[in-house]
DNA sequence: GATGAAAATTAACCTGA
DNA sequence: TCAGGTTAATTTTCATC
């Protein structure tokens, strides 16, 4: 909590490790223009403070055999914060969900799934989405190619 | 390229460094029960074969006030070969669009957008957006609040 | 910001199925 | 022969000054 204070030097950490998070700290160092150990000195304050949330390594989808990913705007019967929270904790448990908002607008929530094929994804919207209370319909966008894929924030 | 083979452990592997990408190797190597050495050269050759693509850092976006994530379906005027790669090239540009897909059906893509306020929206819709040629539609879906998010692809 | 002890990484070599 | 284990030199981390 406190004051997410960010000066130049600690943006300038961050748009690094968000490129490399296995970046040794002698070669941060290096590359943003200090001696390691003050670097690690803010890296340990970002991580901390909950700035740096995690470290991940992501992998090709296609590589690993999933390759389809669906972008699923859905809404609900009732717009009662059971309902709401019911969904919300059914998708936290489903492994082919990765991502779930709740949304301004005709659509309620929307999800970004990932899967096998569309044979897992027909699957996953009869037997998961389809049996969950409360969902009146469902509209998904397949994705065909990815055209770029990033979880770099930008920091002016 | 070769034989993407994975076995047990190589999963094994995967699962846990999606989950911390930092741990160190031999702390690895005990999760999975190898020594560090057999360890090391099975996550080496993961990354030489691309299945691991890269290790990343992710920021929690309200810390650095990158609060707003919108879901933005375009549709372009002419499906065109050169429309399309136009397109796309523009979206790579653009730090604020995290990910664009080529899509099935009435949505031609598929944009995952993050920006500080709905004022940074605005502006990325009408001076961005609305200024490709070829854009024919959009259609926003404002997130209100993040139910769940991973980028931990699930290996069976 | 510098120093040095402790820990992790990694290459070279060994072993057994 | 191939995957895992052992060892030892190098590099990195990180607390203390």
């Amino acid at each position: 909590m406190s004051k997410p204070e960010l000066d130049d030097t600690d943006r300038h950490i961050l748009r690094v490790l968000q490129t490399d998070a296995r970046m040794p700290n002698t070669e941060l160092a290096d590359e943003i223009g200090l001696t390691p150990a003050p670097t690690l000195r803010r890296v340990r304050r970002l991580e901390e403070e909950g700035i740096i949330s995690r470290y991940v390594a992501l992998l090709d989808p296609k590589q690993v055999g999933r390759d389809l990913m669906v972008f699923v705007r859905v809404t609900l019967d009732k717009q009662t914060k059971q309902g709401f929270e019911t969904f919300a904790e059914q998708m936290r448990g489903r492994p082919e969900v990765l991502e779930c908002y709740l949304c301004l607008g005709d659509t309620d929530y929307q999800l970004k799934v990932c899967v096998a094929d569309l044979d897992a994804y027909q699957r996953f919207l009869v037997d998961v989405l389809a049996a969950i209370p409360g969902v009146r319909n469902t509209a998904s966008t397949i994705a065909v190619k990815q055209e770029k894929y990033t979880t770099s924030l930008a920091l002016e």
